[in-house]
DNA sequence: TTGTAGGCGTTATCAT
DNA sequence: ATGATAACGCCTACAA
């Protein structure tokens, strides 16, 4: 494996030069420059960037936390942020931590160690006082998920909003009995879901009826569990707002099972408008994220504090997008 | 930010002796290994890798190509991987190459430029004589898909035995008009799965039926195409087999549509047993492979490639199974 | 058991 | 425009 030293010996120039040719320095004549690069493609050159990044003390390198990367909705998440990553020559590191703190914290030593230039986060379980400390020494940023009044800078959508709006939707058609099924995990997301359910039936003159309300793990089996404890309860809602998509679709295999039509019996609004929602049947109505976008946004600010050193606190918020489908009656 | 140096001074210590102290040497006295811990807690040192890995010239870091992460089929394979990985203090980076060769290229840079210590392919797109070319120099390892022939060690599944028992099973259970959906994309285990279903048809007197065969997209608009095009040309199948889950599940969206009730008009068994699978309606017959099995022989293949330095090339072949479930009729 | 010092491969400063 | 050389932070002979 040949190093910088062989390529300047081969080319008749010092180390010094052949790095400059590498690094696009303006500062060489044309004709050296010629005979380092042919002197790289000769040896067959490829730098060590272990010996680069040393001495820059940056890899390029961004460590994406999230729960788990298989998790459906990550994918375009992924993409935008690979994409804006790319184009500025970043590469981007994708790990699970489980929800396992432990695994979390794991993880976060690559930042600590100078394996990675950033930090972003997609679901934290750290608690604020740790977050805001790292944050102070290393970059970091909070992507759809986060912790509420961290000092931290984030990128999501309004959930409330979004949650009140499919929420009223379900009025607006004529939907009185509207359950919720929420995650049992108090993530701020789902916190904040819930409060637009609440502040829809709220402000629609609609009693609040904790009964309709169930927390499930969050996915299919929660879906199905929730449906079975109101069946059993002999007391199903005419409506349902589920925090998930997958959730959503495990109520209606559920639903099915126990001879419930949907929409026809019962509308159900989802929510992420994952890739299975559309392949389903009946094809489920949900709450869009704009998820490239929201990848693209975290990769640019987690960037700009790299870059400014500095750390300005912003939240950015992007819109949602309500989509009327197949499993909502409409009056 | 302190460095080594500093926890020596402040333990009144060598950095040599520090260094010891943090690679648990044991030739250091109890009473300064406590002396230099003591330090490095009061400094909150954290040693900075890139400092070691230039030295050991090695990043305990591990990339895995696949074509894209979101795939539902990677989930517990990268699982198997990463546990794999992490007992042996090894990271793992998972990176998509959306079946781009350009991009599979640059990835493997960070092989070449010492970034990370091997490279595990899920879906190579590089030739096979470059493949073969890396190999000599580079820690390589080909999990699931692979380039036959290659000088690169695998791990897989027998998937020509695979088809062939799914479709053999089809055939017992009373079918006979058995069609295939195949990806368009020629990859290696697609050729196998389709010379299984071939070869099943053939041992069991069937007239092979070219116009019972699809080339699709591989993907869930490739079964809805599929089934479209049979439905056009008049010539539905009584049975399908299809080179993965998600095509299988488009199939079943499709048939829906057009009135056909799986199983009862037709038996449908798919490929790779995805969580959707279990979750559709009906549940879906499929092969399952052992994912998270796949995934950690790769990791210790690699791992093993790493620490001996020597390139002894293994064909590792793991053991499928036939999931009977609710998408085939049984006679 | 501990310390000294050289070197891993690169970049960047300072001369020339 | 080019070269010599000192870092970057760490590990590890070798010496003591």
């Amino acid at each position: 494996m040949s190093k910088i030293q062989d390529v300047a010996n081969l080319a008749g120039v010092s180390v010094a030069t052949v790095s400059r040719v590498l690094n696009n320095s303006p500062k060489v004549s044309a004709k050296t420059r010629l005979n380092v690069i042919n002197a790289v493609k000769e040896l067959n050159y490829e730098p060590n960037l272990l010996g680069r990044n040393l001495r820059r003390s940056e890899t390029k390198m961004i460590l994406v936390l999230l729960q788990n990367i298989s998790n459906p909705f990550y994918s375009k998440v992924i993409k935008g942020m690979e994409d804006y990553g790319h184009k500025n020559n970043y590469n981007v590191m994708f790990c699970n931590t489980d929800s396992n703190i432990e695994r979390e914290k794991k993880y976060l030593d690559l930042l600590k160690n100078k394996l990675v230039d950033g930090v972003i986060f997609m679901a934290p379980e750290i608690d604020i006082y740790t977050m805001n400390t790292i944050g102070k020494n290393y970059p970091l940023i909070q992507c759809c998920e986060y912790l509420e009044n961290s000092q931290i800078s984030r990128v999501s959508i309004d959930n409330e909003k979004a949650a009140f709006e499919a929420v009223e939707y379900l009025i607006k058609n004529g939907h009185k009995k509207i359950g919720l099924i929420n995650s049992k995990k108090p993530h701020q997301s789902s916190k904040d879901r819930e409060k637009g359910y609440r502040r829809a039936l709220y402000e629609n003159n609609i009693q609040i009826d904790e009964s309709l309300i169930r927390y499930e793990s969050y996915g299919f089996k929660g879906g199905i569990n929730a449906i079975k404890s109101f069946v059993d309860e002999k007391k199903v809602p005419d409506a349902l707002f589920t925090v998930s998509d997958i959730i959503a679709i495990g109520a209606i295999k559920a639903l099915k099972s126990f001879n419930f039509n949907v929409p026809d019996d019962i509308s159900i609004i989802g929510f992420d408008n994952l890739s299975i929602s559309s392949m389903y049947d009946p094809i489920l109505s949900t709450v869009s994220q704009p998820r490239y976008e929201l990848g693209n946004k975290a990769m640019e600010l987690i960037i700009e504090i790299i870059k400014n050193k500095k750390n300005i606190i912003k939240n950015v918020v992007l819109n949602h997008q309500l989509l009327i489908r197949e499993s909502t009656k409409k009056e």
